[in-house]
DNA sequence: CTGTTAGCGCCTTCAA
DNA sequence: TTGAAGGCGCTAACAG
């Protein structure tokens, strides 16, 4: 392969005064048809308009930006793009923006909130107009960053009144409680779970308690070695499943931290030969198109990812613009029950 | 819930003046310390150090971005999140971004062509220093804008030396070559394909050609009714192998354009009691982690998605600093044999 | 509705 | 090594 020094002469590109002088305006009528084509009188925006399309004149949005004080830019930040269901999430949220004229800068910090203190350091040093977060957890240094800077931001993925900052989520909680009771109703007694970690993460606490918080009303609780934590793939879901189920007594039960969990758990299971339901059930969270299309199929609870995405932009885009919003939206997350859960056989 | 208009007073930031008075020297005293720490006596860096930390100063990209014609952000432009494969490969591309300074304006387009043309005139807006493309095709428009202004970009996704475009990637057509030349060796003859819709994608395509490559050198080929495209997801894949099975004579091999599609024929045969690989060998192409859980484990090509994601960083940010780098990067594509396939059974 | 004119905050010669 | 000063390209009063 040939190694190539390639000279990017950065083009002198167009600059609003040359589109001023070509359609014999003043810069600030090129400026106003481009940001607002109905304050120009048409014969003139008429002009503009093919001076700009002839020179192919693109606007310098960091000129622009420092100007107006606005990037027109939005920033997220999220634990990994490996999780489908935040892919999803990032996805709506990104055609949204667009739709409103702004750009994502995206990063991604890997669980670890110093990281992700960095990576939010970043995105403001670009001067993002706003910012999506994912949960609650974050450094204290993150809010009072964004606080002191002006920048609006909103959480997403969870939710909770008891919360001082904005929100566009769910309720991880009561959703786990919902599937709980489900289970308890069709006679599970003996609980298992395979939570996702739970250190400096909101959502997978939120989760854990849920089920507890349905257990301890009935005075039961998930034992000390029924209740695992592992990282959110196939792989670690596998190996906690096995551990798991080579304990006895087997619980009737396992309740999984999210779908990918679930499929590990899942697959294992067929490995080893158990059956499921029929000697255990399991459960994700998530609902991932996969969830569905498994055999058997998996009971768990859907996530608004796409919805949230753009709900999320919404909020910040009304925001920015000076709109009251709903300070803390909660949307919904349905039960899905499929074939994974029924009640338990042979006690 | 309660609707509530929040305030977002932009708050007037610390500028690099501020620091210069508060450190007792020159603006220009201060830049230079931000951008290159060692150009600056210690005592002085020294001062001028505690009181950015001090007045938690953030500098202003926008403001650096026009002076330094460089905005220290780079785009990329993706058919879309949701294929597990692409976001693997952007997580990567963001991650290594990142250490050399640049964050990562992120956009997708649905694989519709001319919406990408559209998210690619965002980013240029947006000044981006350089861009991430998947693949070779693309609206002439988009190369021609590119040039013109001069903004250095690397195709990946694809590797191809008649291209004249700068890439990073792996050749899709060889991989399929190899992967159905084994087919071969195992005596397969009655070829069917699930191929990714291959209008505007000349990855779908490459992987198309590479599989009749192989069966026109031996005078076969895939027939009329055994060739039909689908889109990139389990559902698609789940319909278009069950029309394909319904069919007879039935293919003892269904090649599939990517693992999504492959999940949904495996599934589809579950459902529907044939055997794999006893009745019908299916194959994937990208390697996901379900890929090798699955039972049985799917036959696939494993594609680079994260070295490619890093060299694909490497390689712009070298152009960038004006280093020589390889214009034409190949990777490679491992084939793994796992369980989905096997010789023909019964004809 | 349109033109004039200050900046926006930082980088980068140029001289010292 | 440092400081002074002129832009970078655009927006947003302000006047007309």
């Amino acid at each position: 392969m040939k190694r190539t020094r390639l000279h990017h002469k950065r083009q002198s590109n167009q600059t609003l005064a040359d589109i001023a002088k070509a359609a014999s305006v003043s810069t600030a009528t090129v400026s106003r048809f481009l940001n607002n084509p109905d304050s120009v009188r048409p014969e003139r925006a008429e002009r503009v308009r093919r001076a700009v399309a002839e020179m192919g004149y693109v606007p310098n949005g960091a000129a622009r930006a420092l100007a107006s004080q606005r990037s027109m830019t939005m920033g997220a930040v999220i634990p990994t793009l490996d999780n489908a269901i935040f892919a999803t999430g990032i996805e709506a949220f990104q055609r949204r923006l667009y739709e409103s004229g702004y750009t994502l800068l995206l990063a991604s910090f890997n669980f670890d909130l110093e990281e992700e203190v960095r990576q939010i350091a970043a995105l403001m040093e670009r001067r993002v107009d706003g910012m999506l977060l994912i949960g609650f957890d974050h450094r204290p240094e993150v809010y009072a960053k964004l606080d002191a800077m002006g920048v609006p931001y909103v959480c997403s993925w969870a939710f909770g009144l008891d919360q001082k900052s904005p929100c566009v989520g769910f309720d991880n909680r009561d959703a786990m409680r919902r599937l709980t009771t489900y289970l308890m109703e069709i006679g599970h007694r003996r609980f298992a779970m395979l939570a996702g970690e739970t250190a400096h993460n909101d959502r997978a606490r939120d989760r854990v308690l849920g089920v507890r918080d349905v257990l301890k009303s009935k005075g039961l609780d998930i034992e000390a070695d029924a209740y695992r934590e592992c990282a959110y793939s196939i792989r670690a879901g596998r190996l906690a499943m096995r551990a798991l189920m080579e304990q006895s007594p087997r619980p009737t039960v396992v309740m999984c931290g999210n779908d990918v969990i679930a499929f590990g758990a899942l697959l294992e299971c067929q490995s080893m030969a158990i059956h499921v339901p029929g000697d255990v059930s399991i459960t994700g969270f998530d609902d991932l198109p996969l969830a569905s299309n498994l055999q058997p199929a998996l009971t768990t609870l859907r996530v608004p990812a796409t919805a949230m995405g753009l709900r999320a932009s919404d909020h910040l885009v009304s925001r920015i613009a000076g709109n009251s919003v709903i300070l803390q939206e909660k949307l919904d997350v349905e039960l899905i029950i499929r074939e994974t859960t029924a009640p338990p056989g042979r006690v």
